[in-house]
DNA sequence: GAATAATTTTGAACGTCGGTCATTACTCAA
DNA sequence: TTGAGTAATGACCGACGTTCAAAATTATTC
């Protein structure tokens, strides 16, 4: 016997979980068609809702983007956080460098949406936002502090930076195709060299 | 006295006059509203064609795009040539670097085109794009090649591409907005910082 | 000059998009 | 049962990239 609720268009769904139900089709979008694919209409045709019901849960397009890199940033923090094992310093860095190296490359679409969503207008990223980069760049200056017992504060903040920016850099370039036509070199020989090559010329630690 | 030619609307132009006309038009667009910005209507209404017009000159928008990213390309390899006054080597390196630096930092929005832009669908970048990639590379290996004499070709290559990525990472996060809540450290130090603590890490070139 | 051919420009039309909001469909407590 | 409150709708807006038959303009020929 068929009741009246198996049949309705308008299921009611507990906001959570119609939330997560956007964020998931929006999620699989990206990682088939990239951030041009992701269109609220094709969310809602993929959830069988209307385009409408999407601006009930989220502001815009963009916080639906914003809320993917979150949890994108919250992942990679989860994996780093998660290669803290290693006892010699330098290893335990280049080991960073390679979690994140791999996780850009296990899903190069969804990577991709860190370095190629540029907010509209001119509004910029949320608080949150922010503080989540921070939390990632701490990390990075935990395990460089060994390594610059004898520097600033500021020149260990300068270089946790750099090493990150560097990393963006070559993940992004990678994932865009642009860094080389011939080469084919392996991501991680580059992250690698790059890691330790500037860890090699950072300034020796003075003993106090 | 009036000729017809002066009023009416749909002059004809040399073909090549039409073309910068669209480009002039389309970077100024991008300069004041950032990729975002660049229609091809409104770029019709700058030079006031219809929309159509831009059709016969470009195959579409991704080429006229494109070729912006062309010329910034070929201003920036200028620029860099003409940084090779220098005698000392790493100091070389490091003029480069902040030639790099200042060029993004002129006109951020035109510049993160070439961090910004993804083509469309699954095409990739045009031969002369790489072409062009390739002669920026080759700069920078030259300038590598006397502080790494005993090195390899393919490791100078790779050492190349990494300062090419870094930079790319320190000033494409720069512009994005994404370095730094507090810090606001100057670019030219994170890519200063870069480029000298890489070249310091570098193995110390062996004579042979 | 007129007449015809070749070329350039047009702008309406198509399908898409992000986003809005009055209307509708549904739920549930009284 | 009813009526208030909530969730979902989908037509609508303005804008987009792109196409293409038609119109306007220029070139060529007689």
């Amino acid at each position: 016997m068929v009741r009246k609720t198996d049949i309705i268009k308008r299921a009611k769904r507990a906001p959570e979980e119609l939330r997560e139900l956007i964020l998931q089709a929006a999620k699989d979008l990206v990682e088939e068609r990239g951030l041009e694919g992701l269109s609220a209409r094709e969310i809602a045709r993929k959830i069988e809702y209307s385009p409408g019901t999407l601006y009930n849960v989220f502001k815009d397009r963009d916080e639906i983007i914003l809320t993917l890199e979150s949890r994108l940033l919250d992942e990679l923090l989860g994996r780093l956080k998660s290669t803290q094992g290693c006892p010699d310093t330098r290893k335990r860095i280049v080991c960073l460098a390679n979690a994140y190296v791999e996780f850009s490359s296990e899903n190069p679409k969804l990577w991709s949406l860190l370095s190629g969503h540029r907010l509209s207008d001119d509004k910029e990223a949320p608080d949150w936002y922010q503080l989540k980069m921070d939390k990632l760049m701490q990390c990075l200056e935990e395990a460089l502090l060994p390594l610059m017992e004898g520097s600033d504060k500021s020149d260990v903040s300068r270089s946790a930076r750099v090493l990150w920016a560097g990393l963006h850099g070559i993940t992004s370039l990678a994932v865009a195709g642009k860094l080389s036509t011939v080469s084919s070199e392996p991501l991680n020989h580059l992250a690698d060299n790059f890691v330790e090559t500037y860890l090699e010329g950072l300034p020796p630690a003075s003993q106090t």
